[in-house]
DNA sequence: GTTAATGTTTCGGCGTGCCGAAATTTCACT
DNA sequence: AGTGAAATTTCGGCACGCCGAAACATTAAC
């Protein structure tokens, strides 16, 4: 009795997962931006667009929108909880780095039961936040609403922390790390280049601070605490 | 590139590990012990064989045997490998005890990719035998032979420890915990009662040892070293 | 040696989830 | 408002792995 009686497929949590995510990100949920994100066909996501609204997971306007209905929330949170607690675990139990769970804890979070989320849990010290800032759910499914900024959208002369990485690219996160962009880092924001231009920062304690200039892609990723 | 390049599906692996424990034990691999063991219906099983016979992990002979190639056997070490550190994992690492881990694992085991088979081999010291006492394949497919012998074929003044128990029963795998029947454990064959009853061991320490009467199937089970 | 019981395989069918091609709807531009 | 491009959905089809029922092979028993 493993207990991980009747969840969802793997395909069922992985789609609803992904909306969960371009919703919180701001991106709308179209067929567009699913396939994209996942990988897959258009004909392939709107088939199983279709399955997750009889599930009830999601409310589907043909045409037009997706949005998780607050089982489907409910369902994320549970995928979310495991995925994030897997990839603290790998960090802190089995020496990975940041750029290196992502995909191990994709293929993970389906196969793992309750049971075993919690033993993780409890060994972690039930953390609130993986390797990448994110929080993690509790086992009732509450998150934490974020309470920082992402590094676009803040006007230079801001100083901050760097609180968490909306990405999963392992060589976006390698350059980070090499360039002293780790969580928790001070960061300041110098100035805008106009124009798409980069943003100018300075990155560490005020003394040996470092300048780096930062496209779009990186600015639209950190977000800091102030 | 979690390079778990191309494995076969879960459910080859999980006939071609059936298949690897039959025959371990000694039971002859047929469409009836197989259909048995997976708990699936004899059509499914007979179509399964036929594939892994394509797939060249098998000889079949109709209506009669099945046995593992050298790649099937390969294959069978693979998955025991994963299957065997991923036991000892919980047991070492997340406090599961010896008779929850099986279902665990595997579902586990499927899931798994090789780099975090190696992180987890690394981080238990590359150990030898998992929490029942089944040796753990090599990452380049060595297994140890065992050198035990099953308490059934062992005859009465025999003193030995505990070295294997062959069964995943978490209730049997209980009552051996709750009676002293744990790895290393001292054991001495006192007298077998004819006409198939039950097997008379003391179980401990000299001084403090304990007699028990063990029916066929633990007798069957356990394997001792002397 | 024939026969009946037992074990194995074949057949048709189902559910899941993927795909490409074709049809449909929406949207943006004139 | 009309039209063409872009996005979405439908359709037919495929691979996988499961099942039950029916056909078939083997074996044991008379």
């Amino acid at each position: 009795m493993t207990s991980m009686a009747e969840r969802p497929s793997a395909s069922v949590e992985d789609y609803v997962r992904a909306i969960y995510g371009l919703t919180e990100r701001g991106v709308a949920v179209t067929n567009a931006t699913l396939t994209q994100r996942l990988g897959l066909s258009p004909s392939s996501v709107s088939g199983m667009i279709t399955k997750l609204a009889q599930l009830g997971l999601v409310t589907h306007i043909r045409y037009r929108s997706v949005e998780l209905t607050a089982d489907g929330r409910r369902l994320a949170y549970d995928v979310l909880r495991r995925h994030r607690l897997l990839e603290l675990f790998l960090v802190e139990v089995l020496d990975y780095t940041w750029d290196e769970v992502h995909p191990e804890a994709d293929a993970l979070e389906h196969a793992v039961s309750d049971e075993l989320i919690e033993h993780i849990a409890a060994k972690l010290g039930h953390p609130t936040h993986d390797p990448h800032g994110d929080p993690i759910p509790t086992a009732d499914g509450v998150v934490e609403k974020p309470t920082t900024r992402l590094l676009d959208q803040v006007e230079p002369g801001t100083i901050g922390t760097i609180a968490r990485v909306w990405d999963t690219d392992s060589e976006l996160l390698r350059y980070l790390t090499d360039h002293g962009m780790t969580l928790g880092a001070r960061i300041e924001v110098v100035e805008r280049k106009p124009f798409g231009g980069p943003l100018v920062v300075r990155v560490g304690e005020a003394a040996e601070a470092e300048t780096h200039f930062l496209g779009t892609e990186i600015a639209g990723t950190l977000s800091i605490r102030s």
